[in-house]
RNA sequence: GCGGGAGUAGCUCAGUUGGUAGAGCGCAACCUUGCCAAGGUUGAUGUCGCGAGUUCGAGUCUCGUCUCCCGCUCCA
């Protein structure tokens, strides 16, 4: 794997991490032997332990509540699921390209950008056109042309008969660079993997990967519901792969087309939705905060009203300032009683909760928290990652929370003899049982601590002289770089201390 | 998907007008060691991203392809 280092100096940082993360074993390219794989990346030993601990930490914080519940839904699952949340409809996109400019458009919104008086100009000429070379079109044609649709519609609806929708492309003029006829014919974008259920590829065997975790979630709400005997407002939290058959991948872990999410959907009051909204975006931030990420790279970005997603009233991004730019870590979104309505509607089934205060049967609404476990685990990098001027010489240094550092503890004996090294192994003893430790007795004990600076590594326990007299042993503290003495007897308690 | 740049050891890179590969760091072993990466000795590692073509001969030239980075586009 080798990695062009970006002409633009804003990214130095995000090179530098992509070395650091393949040089210490965080993140390796996937299938890196045979070239790669578009946007695929495996975690290595250090990274699988972070991106275990962030999942742990937020694991515990929603499952330790009372009010929320656990939950572990299959990837795969039936079809109608899909149509049912929207996304078979909204995730498959006809998309064109200017040949001329580049530019793209979804065709369902070309439309917007070209104005009326235009379109009408445009109706004549496809007519027209039709009249002359296309005969066997006219009536399609002059069906959607003389139906009671609005401009628009009409316009959408042209777009979308595949017999006419070339044919009425070539009138259009592109509204980026102006030039007629420019466009590639429409192509599909559908953002949802598809693979066959059994052995038989046969479309009606078709189902998809899971593109979010939620529907899970959603389609066992009265299963989890009567099962943990909760009454509203209550949660269910799950972590999982999701997979989106993304155009382009993007910037490190950032943007790729397998990716986890960590989520946790709120069932609530439909009256109580905002007050939960309002709560969870708090909530929410603070955990990245609790779990040491510097505050001024966390912000809110609120989606405008007419930017929002189907399912939505009211939706906010929780964002971290990567070195690239600002970028989604979460989304915040009031799903209103959209998703279970959905499924009451295509599954036949009653999704309403029987509420014993008011003796009434409703549909809940949905308070949706949607972290990205790979964009946390990226976001957690880069913020740890330091660079300080020690001695004339630049350390690289992780400052993980210790409680999602890979590596809790390192044991070193100082020298490599008279019993230090039976000493150090002694206390890795008593230590491994409980916590990730690490044992090196290689090279000059700096060395080692360097080493662990850049694997993140909070605690160093050094065995020296003075230990062989009384028993007690160094601890140095990653980020001062400070050591105290303790006694070995003390250090198993004084480490869970520190990483509760 | 379009445009630009780039792929040589684990990492960062060098490789002169085509003549079958080097450095620094890192890594491993041994010695040395007494608290913040630079001691000594020895050693391992690459079909130069992959595949074709031109050539007596390709890391070097040509084409295709894959991957990474940047900019568009996209991100319901």
């Amino acid at each position: 794997m080798r990695f062009t280092i970006a002409q633009n100096n804003r990214n130095d940082i995000i090179e530098k991490i992509v070395s650091l993360a393949k040089r210490r074993g965080f993140v390796f390219q996937s299938s890196e032997i045979y070239g790669g794989l578009n946007g695929c990346w495996d975690y290595g030993p250090l990274g699988v332990e972070l991106l275990n601990n962030i999942k742990s930490e937020w694991w515990k914080s929603m499952t330790y509540r009372e009010d929320v519940e656990g939950l572990d839904a299959s990837i795969l699952m039936h079809p109608k699921v899909w149509e049912a949340s929207g996304h078979v409809e909204n995730f498959t996109d006809p998309m064109i390209d200017c040949k001329q400019c580049k530019a793209r458009f979804r065709l369902d919104t070309l439309g917007e950008a070209i104005a009326d008086k235009k379109k009408e100009k445009l109706f004549e000429a496809i007519l027209e056109k039709i009249n002359q070379s296309k005969s066997e079109l006219v009536e399609s044609l002059e069906l959607i042309l003389n139906s009671e649709k609005t401009l628009d519609e009409k316009f959408e609806s042209l777009l979308n008969d595949k017999n006419i929708a070339d044919l009425f492309l070539e009138e259009i003029n592109c509204p980026q660079c102006g030039n007629k006829g420019t466009f590639t014919t429409p192509r599909n974008f559908n953002l949802m993997f598809k693979t066959f259920l059994g052995p038989v590829e046969k479309l009606e065997n078709a189902i998809y990967l899971r593109p979010e975790t939620a529907q899970g979630i959603f389609v066992n709400f009265l299963n989890v519901q009567s099962a943990s005997r909760q009454k509203l407002p209550f949660g269910i939290a799950q972590i999982g792969k999701a997979f989106r058959n993304e155009i382009n991948t993007k910037n490190f872990l950032f943007r790729t087309r397998e990716f986890e999410q960590m989520e946790m959907q709120y069932f609530v009051k439909p009256s109580e939705d905002k007050k939960n909204y309002d709560q969870w975006k708090i909530t929410r931030i603070e955990w990245f905060k609790k779990l040491g990420m510097t505050p001024e790279k966390l912000r809110y970005h609120d989606h405008p009203a007419n930017k929002l997603a189907h399912y939505a009233k009211e939706a906010t991004d929780i964002e971290y300032e990567f070195p690239f730019g600002w970028g989604e870590i979460e989304g915040i979104h009031n799903r209103t009683n959209f998703d279970l309505s959905q499924h009451e509607k295509f599954s036949g089934k009653s999704q309403k909760y029987f509420d014993e205060e008011i003796k009434e049967k409703y549909i809940p609404f949905i308070i949706e928290t949607s972290a990205g476990a790979s964009r946390s685990f990226m976001a957690f990098l880069v913020d740890a990652y330091n660079e300080e001027e020690v001695n004339g010489e630049t350390r690289v240094v992780l400052k993980f929370n210790p409680k999602l550092a890979p590596i809790k503890v390192a044991i070193l004996p100082l020298v490599n003899k008279d019993g230090m090294p039976e000493i150090a192994r002694e206390i890795e003893n008593d230590l491994r049982p409980f916590m990730k430790v690490f044992f090196d007795d290689k090279g000059a004990v700096g060395r080692r601590y360097r080493r662990q600076d850049e694997a993140g590594t909070p605690f160093c326990v050094t065995v020296d002289t003075q230990t062989i007299e009384d028993g007690t042993v160094t601890v140095r503290d990653r980020d001062s770089m400070a050591q105290i003495r303790l006694n070995i007897k003390e250090l198993l308690k004084y480490f869970i201390e520190k990483l509760r």
